[in-house]
RNA sequence: GCCCAGAUGGUGGAAUUGGUAGACACGAGGGACUUAAAAUCCCUUGGCCAGUGAUGGCCGUACGGGUUCGAUUCCCGUUCCGGGCACCA
């Protein structure tokens, strides 16, 4: 009698072998090639798994076990990424202590992730909140302080360089806080008073990609600008290699294109600008406004001029203004004492504004400085304006207006009433802006008398294509050394420390008010025990409570290893790490967890290289995929990393949405009517839990018992059947729609909900949650222990017939196809063909069974180890040698292909497997069916396919 | 506004990258077994039309054109959905 196909047994059984015989432990092997998978580690929410949580992993470890079965020495670790805002806020919100939170929530998550069966090696484990761990964090970013980017080299260098230069060029300050200030400027870790994004309902700042459209991610609170002294880390200077990196990595096209618009290149030209007191209009400059008499402040100390940047620098000769940002420092020097009180009203207007109303109210604003620009290519004086649509920190905070040419600048020209010029033949600006750069350039100049010479030469521009003009025009401006060519970045540096608790603390004291890093060997610098870890609005650090470990242990440390005065305490820094600090290098870690002496050993960094498949949401893609990208070049150019980037191809796995289910309640009453019949009716839809309907069809007693509400509920039905509505949206508890793969897992098996996932659609795609498709993976499996069964329960063992082996060869190419493409739930349909194709051969082969049990232990291993097993495969089905396809099972003797008149098909027939086109022409057009078409046709053109098709067109006589 | 990706049955999705569109699965309908249920198995299932029937015909991959003997696939235009960037000069 054929065992029952009892999956929690097995399961169980598994789960404690594996277990036991450390069948996923990973040893560094030189005689075998590595290949390194990862996920994303996941921030352990207090909400647990739910079905979507597991979907990256199940991929990549469906391709970690394919890759171990084909001889790998596979990596394939998993960790928790636990510090930052997402731990600590569950933590206030439940009143708990986020590490008691935090450590309660990496248990649940292990045991969800145990019941699944992955192949991770938990011995390698990491938590970014650990001691053990953040040590290299801490030490990472001293090494950073300790570092500066030598634009030359393109590379990070030891800040003692620097201070050699400065020595040599005899800019080396002899105070110390001054020496501290200089190299502020160029450590790649640095205290810098910038404007950052404060959320004051979080009570921190926050990074760039933390706040989308002037709120935070998380949470969705107002931020504000302000400005504060932060630790930052100078990523900008890493961006023309983060953004040359991409070239050399396998991402999808559009994470990389996030990324360039992220980084933001954009190659210009820097002009220079010099003011002048007094107008004189330039063409059609009657609108001018007035001269007023003044004297530049700047005139005479020879800097009467300021630098503007554009990438348009053929419209040099259209320019009719200029414009400041309201921020930049030369509107103090710019501005006319007439000018003066405008100015400073402006000013106060623009401060009053937030950064969200900035982004979201465009209307024209601006004030007149009083003083104007000399364009040096045309001569012409122009009016410089201050306006808030210029912004202070991209490029110089100073632009050139060419308002014909411009959108911006168009709107802003005729507010105010300046003069346009249209330099595009064929260009309309009556009515708006040509802001394309296509077409052929007029006006420049307009006459030759308007184009300034320099050493004999005068620019034209007239009759050029607009890229060719660019092009011109830069070769000019750098000629006559009026600019120069300067490549711009959106890039900003990361802001890295927030007013929280639960983070990294900085390694950092303050002597004497300048900033130290704490010894390399009083690392690493432990997060305190406090009782108040609440942040505040005003942004008081709470490690500020902390007041034994601020003030006497970490001194202590440091008096310890007597590298400091006794006597002398010191502040420490109380700001702590943002969370990605944790997770930039993590992937490193995994190779050489133990190490206390290191990151990472050379030995294991040199044999593990980089991350060959990573896996993971797109929704990093500006986030930890750029900070980790920078963070290991910098680790590359200290030589601890081996690889340039860390992670050489990139599969985003799609979300998993919730399907929710609606009931219809008649307004004002509480009955429900079914979905075909609430039209006739006033309704309201309301979610109601999946769990409770199956099929779309509620239960009724479910839903009376689901809450109280609905204890009297009446149903209005439609064949004895409430039918319920449904859509797609995220999966959520508000909308009742989660489902947690705990329950699957009971129901089915981990092995049916594996596969199920991989079956629902292309890993990259987001896709909607179903329960009610289950089945058919769990049929499958059902199918495929009754077939191994039968094959088992064989007394006498029969060779395997043609067709047994075509099945098998014609999987076996089909699979490992697939896996290699990530196209998991085409390899499962194809393992769904076989198997009742086995079913129906009767194939009663043993040696046909077994490559069919190595082919399905990556997707379903656990019942791959019991067949495996009951088979008397050596160890585990996990190193199993990966079976290859054989031609010669898959050749056809015949061929069976349409045969085609005029393109369409006609009719099938069989042609020999190794017959040539010019044959199976022939065979064609001799055959009996073919005969009523060929009357009273003649043969024009003869196509044949091979594999395909024979096709024949034909014409009337 | 700019850039990127996409649109295939009632549903999730296949299609060897230009060669018989709709594999596989769900759902639905019909049937077998069963006292009944579960489980299992078999048949039908893109639309329309003709035929008692085997079957045959027409339409069909968001829409409109084009290239081709042949287009879900390539090209041009349009619509819609998703993602990224955004007063970035």
């Amino acid at each position: 009698m054929a065992k029952e196909y009892n999956f929690r047994e097995i399961e169980q059984k598994w789960h404690r072998l594996w277990t036991e015989r450390q069948t996923y432990k990973v040893v560094e092997d030189e005689s075998r090639k590595k290949f390194y998978v990862l996920n994303m580690f996941p921030y352990p929410s207090g909400a647990g798994l739910h079905v979507g949580h597991p979907l990256g992993y199940i991929a990549s470890d469906i391709y970690a076990r394919y890759k171990r079965q084909q001889g790998f020495n596979v990596l394939n670790p998993m960790g928790y990424d636990a510090y930052g805002l997402p731990a600590e806020q569950y933590a206030i919100k439940t009143g708990q202590h986020p590490e008691k939170t935090t450590f309660a929530n990496i248990d649940r998550y292990r045991e969800q992730l145990d019941k699944i069966g992955f192949s991770f090696d938990w011995d390698r484990e990491v938590r970014t909140c650990s001691p053990d761990y953040y040590h290299w964090t801490q030490w990472a970013f001293q090494k950073m302080f300790d570092s500066y980017f030598d634009e030359e080299l393109q590379k990070a260098q030891p800040i003692e360089k620097l201070i050699e230069k400065f020595k040599q060029e005899g800019r080396w300050p002899a105070d110390e806080q001054a020496q501290s200030d200089l190299l502020m400027n160029y450590r790649l870790a640095f205290l810098g008073e910038t404007m950052v994004n404060w959320c004051p309902k979080l009570g921190t700042v926050l990074a760039n990609d933390e706040v989308v459209e002037g709120v935070s991610v998380r949470g969705g609170f107002p931020v504000e600008q302000k400005k504060m002294r932060q630790w930052c880390l100078r990523v900008s200077a890493y961006s023309q290699r983060l953004l040359d990196g991409l070239d050399t990595i396998d991402w999808s096209e559009s994470i990389k294109e996030t990324q360039r618009n992220w980084i933001g290149r954009s190659e210009g030209t820097e002009v220079e600008i010099k003011i002048s007191a007094s107008p004189v209009p330039s063409k059609g400059g009657e609108n001018l406004p007035a001269a007023s008499p003044f004297t530049p402040p700047l005139e005479g100390t020879g800097e009467a001029s300021f630098t503007i940047f554009t990438t348009r620098a053929d419209t040099m000769f259209g320019v009719t203004f200029f414009v400041l940002a309201p921020e930049s420092e030369l509107v103090d020097k710019v501005t006319t004492p007439e000018q003066r009180a405008a100015v400073d009203e402006y000013l106060k207007y623009v401060k009053s504004r937030t950064e969200r109303e900035r982004m979201i109210d465009h209307t024209v604003t601006g004030v007149f400085s009083g003083a104007y620009g000399i364009n040096p290519i045309t001569g012409d004086k122009c009016p410089i304006y201050i306006a808030e649509y210029v912004l202070a920190g991209y490029g110089t905070g100073a632009i050139m207006a060419v308002p014909a040419h411009d959108s911006r600048d168009y709107a802003f020209a005729k507010h105010f009433g300046l003069p346009i010029i249209p330099l595009v033949e064929g260009a309309d600006v009556s009515e708006e802006s040509y802001d394309a750069k296509e077409g052929i350039v007029m006006n420049s100049p307009v006459s030759p008398d308007k184009s300034v010479e320099y050493d004999g030469e005068s620019l034209c521009l007239n009759g050029l294509t607009i890229k060719e003009a660019i092009a011109e025009t830069k070769r000019f401006v750098e000629a006559h050394k009026l600019g120069r060519i300067k490549v711009n970045y959106r890039l900003r540096d990361a802001i890295f420390s927030r007013q929280r608790y639960w983070g990294e603390p900085f390694p950092v004291y303050y002597k004497h008010g300048i900033p130290t890093m704490i010894p390399e060997e009083c690392l690493p610098i432990e997060l305190p025990q406090v009782e108040k870890f609440l942040p505040t609005e005003t942004g008081e650090p709470p490690l500020g409570n902390a007041q034994v470990w601020a003030w006497d242990e970490v001194n202590r440390k440091i008096v310890d290893k007597a590298l400091i005065d006794e006597k002398t305490v010191f502040p420490i820094e109380l700001y702590t790490m943002p969370g990605f600090a944790g997770s930039s290098a993590y992937y490193l870690r995994y190779m050489d967890p133990h190490n206390d002496k290191a990151l990472v050993s050379p030995e294991a960094a040199a044999y593990w290289q980089n991350v060959d498949l990573y896996v993971g949401g797109s929704e990093h893609a500006t986030g930890h995929l750029i900070y980790s990208r920078f963070w290991n070049k910098f680790l590359f150019d200290l030589g601890v990393s081996k690889k340039e980037e860390p992670f050489q191809k990139l599969v985003n796995q799609g979300m998993i949405q919730g399907r929710s289910n609606f009931v219809y309640r008649i307004k004002e009453t509480n009955t429900f009517v079914s979905l075909g019949l609430k039209d006739q009716y006033d309704v309201t839809p309301i979610h109601v839990d999946v769990n409770i309907v199956k099929n779309d069809v509620l239960d009724l007693e479910a839903f009376k018992a689901w809450s109280p509400e609905y204890a009297t509920a009446d149903f209005i039905l439609e064949d004895g059947k409430y039918v319920c509505g449904w859509a797609i949206e995220k999966m959520s508890k508000s909308m009742y729609n989660v489902v947690n793969p705990d329950i699957i897992v009971e129901n089915y098996g981990a092995d049916t909900l594996r596969l199920y996932e991989m079956f629902l659609g292309p890993v990259e795609q987001s896709k909607p949650w179903d329960t009610n498709g289950i089945d058919g993976c769990f049929r499958f499996l059902k199918k495929f222990w009754a077939l191994a069964q039968s094959i088992l329960n064989q007394s006498s063992q029969e060779a395997p017939t043609a067709d047994n082996l075509k099945t098998l060869h014609k999987l076996i190419k089909k699979v490992t196809a697939d896996i290699e493409v990530f196209s998991y739930n085409t390899s499962i349909s194809a393992f769904m063909v076989a198997v009742n194709e086995l079913s129906q051969q009767k194939c009663t082969s043993r040696s046909i069974l077994e490559p069919l049990v190595i082919l399905i232990a990556p997707f379903a291993p656990h019942i791959a180890e019991e067949l495996w097993e009951a088979l008397g495969g050596k160890g585990s089905v996990c190193d199993a040698r990966w079976p290859q396809y054989e031609e010669k099972y898959l050749v056809e003797t015949s061929v069976k292909l349409g045969v085609q008149f005029n393109g369409k098909v006609r009719f099938d027939m069989l042609f020999p497997a190794d017959a040539t086109p010019e044959q199976m022409i022939a065979l064609a057009t001799s055959a009996p069916e073919a005969q009523k078409y060929l009357e009273g046709m003649q043969i024009v053109k003869t196509i044949a396919i091979p594999k395909r098709i024979v096709n024949i067109v034909l014409k009337p006589c």
